[in-house]
Order: structure tokens, then C-alpha cells, then sequence
DNA sequence: TAATGAAGTCAAGTATACTTGACCTCTAGA
DNA sequence: TCTAGAGGTCAAGTATACTTGACTTCATTA
């Protein structure tokens, strides 16, 4: 599933550490997520779509030639 | 958390089996979110909305004091 | 050069979303 | 009455989100 959160993380100029423990993820979940290694879960998703201002569907683009 | 899933189903006049069968998951998992026993993936979260018209955050009631 | 930090990745473990199959209860209709 | 459908729940299994800890590479800077 592809996102913009590489992106407008790199826009508001912190690390994947930093956003890691904004969220309260790991460091690793959040690479995993920007390199589309797997989904996030709905909390986390919530979480980074508030973070940076936007909706769910906004931050996360739901095409189904992504669908698993 | 919350959700309208039983609310909105029960308007549209459709069992939780034939909802279950329009977003492709098994009618234990429709049961199992409408009771808040557990969260949709975000997948599941999408297409739930998608079938009601609304955003996930409008479907899917995010309160802290629902995180787990 | 050497050292540090940021990012990418892997392995092993845990938590949980979801499946199938089963069983129970209740209600509505034949 | 009897039966079928709808909903609630449980157990056991599978898939995957996420953790911790480690290692590598690359770019920046002392």
C-alpha cells in the first residue's frame, strides 16, 4: 500500500526514529511502512494520519492492484 | 472501538453473513467488530466504509480510551 | 581518517486479525 | 409445533503487524 509519509516526514525534516516514537511504534515498524514491507494497523494509521494533519485515506492510497 | 457497522447494517435491512460477503471476510469477523471484540485491519476498515459511503474516521470511532 | 547518525534489512519472538467449523439461543413463519 | 435463519460465541489454526537486537552501508563532520 503505497503512502506519502517518507515524503512529509522528510518535509518536517525528522527521522524515522523520531516519527517512530511520535507514534509510539518502533523505528523498524515505520521503515516497514514506508517501504511497504506490510500494512499498518488501523491505530497506527490513525495515529500517522493525525500526526501529519491529514485522514486515513488521505495518507494511505487504497488502489486494489496493491490489495494483497 | 466503536463503530456504526450494526447500526448502518440494520438500515440497509442486511444480515451480518451478507455483509460479511460483501467486503470478502468471514461473518465470525463482522460479528467479532460490530461487538468490538477486535479491531478491523485497515483493509477491512476501508472497505467496511467504502460500502457505507463514509471515511474510515467516520465509521470507526477513534477515542484513546478505547486503545487497548 | 575516524566516528557518528540515519536508513535498510534480517531473524526470532509475541500479539492479534481472521478463518473454518461447530454449537447454542431466539424469533418468525409454515 | 417444527423448522430455518439470524446472531452470539468458542476452539484451534494461519497470516501478519509489530518488537527487540543486531548488522551493514552511506553521508556528514570532527
Amino acid at each position: 500500500m503505497k503512502n506519502s509519509i517518507k515524503l512529509l516526514r522528510e518535509e518536517k525534516r525528522i527521522t524515522q526514529k523520531q516519527l517512530a516514537s511520535q507514534v509510539n511504534v518502533s523505528r523498524q515498524a515505520i521503515n516497514a511502512i514506508e517501504n511497504e514491507k506490510f500494512e499498518p494497523s488501523i491505530w497506527l494509521a490513525y495515529d500517522l494520519a493525525k500526526y501529519f494533519g491529514l485522514s486515513i485515506e488521505d495518507l494511505f492510497h487504497f488502489e486494489e492492484s496493491d490489495r494483497k
